[in-house]
DNA sequence: CCCGATTATATCGTATACAATTTAAGCAGA
DNA sequence: TCTGCTTAAATTGTATACGATATAATCGGG
């Protein structure tokens, strides 16, 4: 059985990702502890554990509220993103084994099939596939360190997915890339696969940014917080 | 007045820097409480915050535990050091002011100091001096992301920093580097600061390297952890 | 003498109660 | 009406108690 620290953190850290919990809100331990079933002390637990990931702040006596990123921040992850994934991809290229190559076929698979899902494309399966692919590749690069260094920055495309707009060139793009990086990780090209995997993560950027609308610009104060509750 | 669960957490890290809490030591929440003087509450909160900063592993049901790096993962470490400190400085050349390249010369100057403190060089003293003036250049760069990849990858020399051998060649190399680091940046050269950068921290890797002894080389399991107690 | 089951111990996981602190509200005075 | 102080509410911080779990020691059978 998991413990119940466990259970509350998976469940906050879910609503705060499908956006129930949005930007900026207040999240008081009784509150989760009722919602939830709990005592106070395991939520405890799941806050400061979400706080050291980054995805809520914590005021000393005052709480905890969901952390909402200021468009410089955004664009700071995804340089991170951008120097440590092609880092991950190259050193992947020449450790990836073939259970890893397999593993990421599959994800590759499933993130094709969730695009062309009919009606439409499931965002939901893009977005979960999508970060499996990727964090196959950081897994196979071997380094325990870069991965605990990348994987808070994967926080944001999840948070942002639901106003994300998967344009048909979009996705075309994406599924070329990740084509690409398969082919440079079975050549076990290490160069090839940094910079494909660095083309792939600025691609993103520049659709998002002639897409991105409402984000709050830079002063995403508690007070405009506090105003939107 | 600051929280126990700061003061625990304070404690306990400089417990560990300082090597009174060895590496694969266990941590009981209750021993910890009885030797600060607090309940076991402040004392969970605390050992799970260094958990999430990697200075302690936890088990479920089991307990806390002092990290204890294999070789392996050093050279990981190195290898993120010199990755993230580079793009670190790089950022820095063109973004830091006045007042942080005057703080970044204080901190050089304590650490001549510490170096050619009489009659021996005062060891904690370069340490501390050197991780100021580190923290000064990332926090210059301006990326909070940045900052908080890097941070947990410094607890590693300051454990280590009394099994380090500071030879006369070292310290002198080191000043050389710290001297074109400062220089480079107030020139407002990214790339230059960042290769001096990678530089100091390679050199110091090769020091490293010729001098770590009885470090264990990988299978640092918990097994083995035991029967050193 | 060795091995498996059982008990014992140590330690954590969780709930609850109360103290401390901050924030917000209400109220008196200018 | 506005300002400053006092009071009230909400929320966290900490201690403690008890139950759950894993590890270690013990004991009985082979």
């Amino acid at each position: 059985m998991t413990t119940s620290s466990e259970r509350a953190y998976h469940a906050v850290k879910e609503a705060i990702l499908d956006g129930r919990y949005g930007g900026g809100m207040r999240l008081p331990e009784d509150m989760i502890a009722g919602e939830l079933g709990f005592s106070r002390t395991p939520v405890r637990d799941a806050l400061r554990r979400l706080n050291s990931e980054g995805l809520v702040e914590i005021a000393p006596n005052f709480g905890a509220r969901v952390t909402q990123w200021s468009q410089m921040q955004l664009e700071e992850m995804t340089a991170m993103r951008i120097m440590l994934e092609g880092y991950a991809a190259q050193l992947a290229a020449t450790k990836i084994t073939p259970a890893e190559l397999d593993e990421l076929l599959r994800h590759n698979d499933a993130w094709e099939a969730a695009v062309s899902s009919s009606p439409k494309p499931d965002i939901d399966g893009i977005a979960n596939s999508n970060l499996s692919f990727h964090r196959t590749i950081v897994t196979a690069a071997g380094n325990k360190f870069l991965a605990q260094a990348i994987e808070p920055l994967w926080h944001l495309p999840l948070v942002m997915k639901k106003y994300a707009m998967f344009s048909r060139e979009r996705l075309e793009l994406s599924r070329q890339h990740h084509s690409e990086i398969i082919a440079a990780l079975s050549a076990g090209e290490p160069q090839w696969a940094c910079e494909v995997m660095r083309t792939h993560i600025v691609a993103a950027r520049a659709f998002d940014a002639k897409l991105a609308p409402d984000v709050p610009s830079d002063g995403a104060t508690w007070s405009e917080a506090d105003a939107a509750e």
